[in-house]
RNA sequence: GGCGCGGUGGCAGAGUGGUCAUGCAGCGGACUGCAACUCCGUGUACGCCGGUUCGAUUCCGACCCGCGCCUCCA
């Protein structure tokens, strides 16, 4: 079989994935914090980590995807009063628009979505292990893991503890034994959410829950985490520090994979910049498929730059390869059978750590030879194209109707029936000889957003 | 201060020690009543300076520039 390479984070090189288990992939990523709509940046991981997911799920029996809901935290908390919301309601909201967002980016269910408050009793126990082996203490009401009693703490994001203090720019809390260690537990006020535990009533700190969910859904050790770049530190080394501790030193993570961030106009997006784009904005202008191309457009680990332009282009290059495949829309297409399917380029591609710019090159090529491929060899490139289509979440839609669909933003109101109805009246002008006639109503139509083809047999339109 | 990443043609963005990325945009042509679509053709691109090499955008070193993380963060 052809090998999945993956840059792990934690080796800082490529390399080839050997799951635990060749029967089973087991994979988590850090979800969302719901607390409010997703950005674009939010966005990125819950796409490219949907494409391995469809990638694994191509290259293996049996994949378990978890993507948890952190609906616990002191945003979150604070987001809630804001609104007046009891705050069980409020994350059940968010979490509804967070579905919503990224199915609209062509984003599939998870096997699994844990929620934190779901999870206090394991996490709970995870602290008592950590206590009885004296990796974490009881302070203040707090409960803190020791960073110093792990030795190889800083593994994952390259770091030594001397060298994260050098730098450290928050003041460290006068319980801490250590100015790196964090809390695992801490007290809640009346006022705010708590659960009752052995160190009084409080709620988890940030890292637990991911610790305590990946190890009561996906087992001790998992095959693949990922995460957006800023999770390397501190949450994921913390992760890591429980975990492994947890387990006397088992290892937690095989494949540690982070994708890189989306800037805005060349600016770092942030809400503290206010520069940021939610991902319901970008949808009432485009349609999903645009955004999903437009977060493929590079490599997943690389910095990507959201702009009008990406936009455009990602819609200029889809409506290329639609509009190649337009012609060949009605060839049966059988599946292509997994061998054959992992020789092609495109295929390839992504199985070099999801190189996504790659293989659309290579759709552009398999999409471009369609013309020029004798007849008989046609209808098995369309079913290759819409194969690879599928893993990457893109051209699964009808070419006619991708370039008919109601673009939001520039439905002029015009409905098929009256495109018809000028299309015909043109139609007429144009047999009569009345150029004049007919060019004016295609401006018109123009005008409202539609675009005209003519063919030898008949003129079919577009939106553009 | 510590750790790390990146600089490719107008733009986006892969990749490679020695003929091609790819897309968008541009230009020329074919097709078309004219367009659009499509097709054909078209660009001395690899931050700077050294080194290794028969040959470097690709390897090595220095430099310049930009960026990220160092306990809110996808």
């Amino acid at each position: 079989m052809t090998e999945l390479v993956l840059y792990n984070t934690a080796s800082r090189r490529k390399e080839v994935f050997t799951p635990l288990d060749a029967q089973h992939v087991g994979m988590y990523v850090c979800g969302p914090t719901v607390y409010d709509l997703i950005h674009i940046g939010n966005a990125r991981p819950a796409v490219v980590f949907d494409l391995l997911f469809r990638l694994l799920q191509d290259c293996y029996p049996r994949v378990t995807y978890a993507r948890n809901i952190t609906d616990i935290d002191d945003k979150i908390i604070a987001a809630a009063a804001r609104a007046g919301e009891p705050i069980d309601q409020f994350t059940h909201r968010y979490a509804e628009e967070y579905r919503r967002d990224t199915q609209a980016l062509g984003v599939l269910e998870p096997t699994l979505a844990p929620r934190a408050t779901e999870h206090i009793a394991p996490m709970l126990a995870m602290i008592e292990r950590l206590l009885q082996r004296d990796h974490a203490y009881v302070a203040a009401g707090h409960v803190l893991f020791a960073v110093q009693s792990m030795a190889d703490y800083g593994a994952l994001s390259g770091r030594s503890l001397a060298d994260m203090l050098d730098g450290a720019r928050v003041e460290v809390a006068p319980y801490k034994r250590y100015a790196g260690d964090f809390v695992l537990w801490k007290p809640s006020s009346a006022a705010e959410p708590g659960w009752d535990s052995p160190w009084g009533r409080g709620r988890p700190g940030w890292h637990l829950e991911c610790s305590a969910m990946v190890q009561a859904h996906l087992g001790a050790t998992i095959d693949i985490h990922g995460g957006g770049r800023d999770l390397i530190f501190p949450h994921h080394e913390n992760e890591r520090a429980q975990s492994c501790c947890a387990q006397d030193g088992r290892e937690y993570v095989r494949y540690w994979l982070h994708n890189g961030h989306v800037n805005i106009d060349g600016e770092k997006m942030a809400k503290s910049q206010g520069n940021f784009r939610t991902v319901r904005d970008l949808c009432a202008q485009y349609p999903g498929e645009v955004i999903r191309f437009a977060l493929l457009s590079a490599q997943y680990r690389s910095e990507l730059d959201f702009s009008a332009a990406l936009l455009e282009q990602s819609k200029a290059s889809l409506d290329r390869l639609y509009g190649l495949l337009r012609p060949h829309a009605e060839l049966p297409t059988d599946p292509v059978p997994a061998e054959k399917m992992q020789q092609q380029p495109v295929y390839r591609a992504l199985l070099d750590d999801l190189n996504t710019p790659l293989a659309i090159g290579e759709l552009h090529a398999l999409c471009k030879s369609l013309g020029t491929a004798p007849v008989a060899e046609r209808a098995a490139r369309v079913a290759i194209i819409r194969q690879a289509g599928r893993l990457l979440g893109l051209l699964q839609q009808d070419p006619q109707q991708w370039f008919q669909q109601a673009r939001a933003a520039t439905d002029a109101g015009l409905d098929e029936a009256q495109i018809a109805a000028l299309l015909a009246e043109r139609q007429q002008a144009r047999q009569a000889k009345d150029f004049a006639r007919a060019d004016a109503i295609r401006d018109q139509l123009q005008a409202q957003g539609v675009l005209l083809e003519d063919a030898r047999s008949a003129t079919s339109w577009k939106r553009a």
